[in-house]
DNA sequence: GTAGATAACG
DNA sequence: CGTTATCTAC
């Protein structure tokens, strides 16, 4: 079973290659990110011709997040993250795919910190935690994944000391992302590759890829126990290369039968 | 010697389009319109490696004129339809290519009609009236072509009474029309084809290129006695059909020598 | 419908 | 840089 997250940064503009990369890589359960679209221009026929359902959680202009699986169906469990109607930004969705609960998220960018979106990215990060202590109460198997827009840690961008006061690597949010593992949840892709360094995004601007200028992002949190599942996880690379690509890479991993 | 004329929509755009069309088509002497880019956009190299010279009067948005010459140098003339210095709309461009006298224009579309962008239109049209009498007195080979937005008569536009109104086909500025043809200048469309129906633009909307619900208001206008030399012109509707194309045909005439 | 400019967001 | 939306013009 192979499950990934991949910011699409829009899904019609990115849908070539977001179709070649489910033909050619095949995964079996998706969250995607940044949808860019309004709920009606889903391209959801040309989703369902590669093979994959989906239900998504889509907003105007930004935003939106959505679950595919191939040949599985969705049991969706809700399309807000609980904890403040008011939110319009379409940022979560949670079901059931397969016996296993999956938590599609693209958790606020929050720049520039400080600020009101910084605050914003805070407060969504504790609706978030509190949502995650729920699930890892239910002590069934869970995986939180999406863009978490958090860099973990030191290795996890190409130069920490550029990073220090952006909203992705502030002292406050990696604590944030180190509470979200005390809480029980771990880290696919550090749990696998405790040193490598791994990335997930490279920016558009100044050949950031070729250069390998890369942040890890986009993150895989399971709930206690199912790491014995997992035996491999990486990044699809290749992918950030092709023509008309997202910033982001597609991030996977491969979960074992018990 | 081929001699065109080609709205192109914004020549970054169609510059696929344009320099196949060049390419395949092979124009000698060439007026572009609407080229939608500042001076410094225009996209010389590539229309010199298909073989052209080029000079042009761009502006950051809208208009934009050109000449373009195979293997020809173009002597610029000017690049300002005279009689208004505060006019800022880069609607004209006049050089001497080959021993011939071309000026590029793109006249105002002037709708709505009545109202300021009619009366612009009505003040350019006797400008250039001004300009084409100069010319004429100077009794060389002369031709004034481009995208005059005039619809000369009933038989050039799909349903004329649908346009009654329009900045296009109001009876004054085909009087416009007609007085510079008293003027001495020769419509060498019509004067090759007097009756057939030959349009020259194809709104992109309601499919009206698939429904010929087309105008003829792209021109070429003659100085008196080069008719004799005109025994071929055309529109090559081909290129209206092309992926990405303008909603303007190219328009041609065949000089012959004398 | 299409193009270009601009603004917002990342 | 690049996507989407809004605006303007045609």
């Amino acid at each position: 079973m192979k499950i990934a997250t991949y910011n699409v940064n829009g899904i019609n503009a990115r849908l070539p290659v977001l179709l070649r990369w489910l033909k050619e890589f095949k995964p079996d359960i998706v969250c995607l990110q940044e949808l860019k679209a309004p709920p009606e221009k889903i391209p959801e026929d040309a989703i369902s011709e590669v093979g994959y359902n989906a239900i998504w959680h889509g907003q105007k202009r930004w935003n939106g997040v959505a679950i595919l699986a191939k040949n599985l169906e969705i049991e969706e469990i809700q399309r807000a993250l609980p904890g403040d109607p008011e939110d319009e930004q379409s940022r979560y969705i949670e079901a059931l795919v397969h016996g296993l609960h999956i938590c599609g998220l693209y958790l606020p960018n929050g720049n520039p910190a400080p600020g009101p979106k910084f605050d914003y990215k805070m407060l969504w990060i504790k609706r978030f935690k509190k949502r995650a202590k729920e699930l890892i109460k239910e002590n069934k198997p869970c995986i939180l994944m999406g863009d978490f827009n958090i860099i973990p840690a030191e290795k996890d961008v190409y130069k920490p000391e550029r990073w220090v006061d952006d909203a992705l690597f502030r002292p406050e949010v990696r604590k944030e992302f180190e509470e979200l593992q005390k809480q029980g949840w771990i880290d696919a892709i550090r749990f696998l590759h405790p040193e490598e360094t791994i990335y997930t995004f490279w920016d558009y601007f100044r050949n950031a890829f070729s250069r390998n200028a890369g942040l890890r992002i986009d993150h895989f949190l399971l709930s206690p126990g199912l790491e014995k599942q997992v035996k491999r996880a990486g990044v699809d690379l290749e992918v950030r290369g092709w023509e008309k690509t997202s910033d982001h890479a597609p991030v996977w991993m491969e979960l074992e039968k018990k």
